[in-house]
DNA sequence: ACCTGAACACCGTTCAAGT
DNA sequence: ACCTGAACACCGTTCAAGT
């Protein structure tokens, strides 16, 4: 990789953290191109699609949740280390709107697969839950990241932040417990 | 109103139901003009917002919603009320994307606000539920519809359609009961 | 090898000109 | 009074031409 290439890669990269914490996953290409000095074309040979942009930007957050999660498997008891890690998930999906991106990002883009990631982290503190703790048996992975997700979009879409989103998690929650 | 400006508006509406149900809320409002053989300027006198072309267009199965509230607050037992409501929310929901834009509608449109009609329907159910019924007191109707528009939001993300959506629905349900 | 930016086909929205 | 459709400022995306 060029120098020049490798330099228009990492500005392009700072510009579209700063762009999407403006305006969200939906900011303008066009805009994030212009802002960092760069023609759209050049934007789009190092991101190919706008899901490989946004995994790398919200790769660094992505990363930290699942590092929590290897953390609260280890030193939390089954049932709070669950609550804890759907709250910061919640939390991690009301900024910027980065759950969405995340948990939707289906296949592997620049090396970093963000739903293998999140869903591997997910399932061991899932698991041990229903193991040791009161969650209901009948769920699945796929199942706990929807509720959360489900909160965190409907959370976002009307005032109230993440306190409002915490309340709703706690009543989801409850559910998980039957 | 003119002749020919009534029969422009009924037109469009069907074209709009049309195209909805193809391509959902987000269609392009050009492309809905176009099919219905008018200039995009007459789409916008007669519906000066998407809001309120949605409104128009939703208006009949977000009004059989509230008649099926009023059915069951007379006929079913306070738990079962709120919980076949809710089923039949989520399926409006599912369906072109319908919910999202009559829960957040805002203000009246066309003399009908979709919003304040679903907030008093679900106000009657839910209260009875909570004074009768098993549902927690520290719920209010907000709470109620972010709880089922989330479920609505991530499990039309996703696939699986309304049995997926049933099964989520039913744990967020137990949570509901605490 | 990489960057460039004009160009294409769209979008929502407006508004002078028509009837 | 209402309709019309060209026009404006955008959008995502591509690709020949440059260095």
């Amino acid at each position: 990789m060029r120098v020049d290439a490798r330099r228009n890669r990492e500005h392009l990269l700072a510009t579209a953290k700063a762009v999407i914490a403006e305006q969200g996953p939906e900011a303008s290409l066009n805009e994030i191109a212009r802002r960092a000095g760069v023609g759209p074309g050049t934007l789009y040979r190092h991101f190919p699609t706008r899901q490989a942009l946004l995994a790398a930007v919200f790769q660094d957050r992505v990363e930290t949740l699942c590092a929590k999660a290897e953390d609260l498997l280890a030193h939390t008891s089954p049932d709070e280390a669950l609550a804890l890690w759907s709250r910061d998930v919640l939390a991690h999906a009301l900024t910027d709107g980065g759950l969405s991106t995340s948990m939707t990002l289906g296949e592997a883009e620049l090396g970093f697969d963000c739903h293998a990631a999140m869903r591997s982290a997910a399932t061991g503190l899932l698991a041990r839950a229903q193991g040791e703790g009161r969650t209901r048996p009948d769920i699945d992975v796929e199942d706990f990241f929807q509720l959360v997700t489900g909160v965190a979009l409907a959370a976002s879409e009307l005032p109230g932040g993440l306190g409002r989103a915490e309340h709703l998690l706690s009543v989801t929650l409850a559910g998980l417990r039957g």
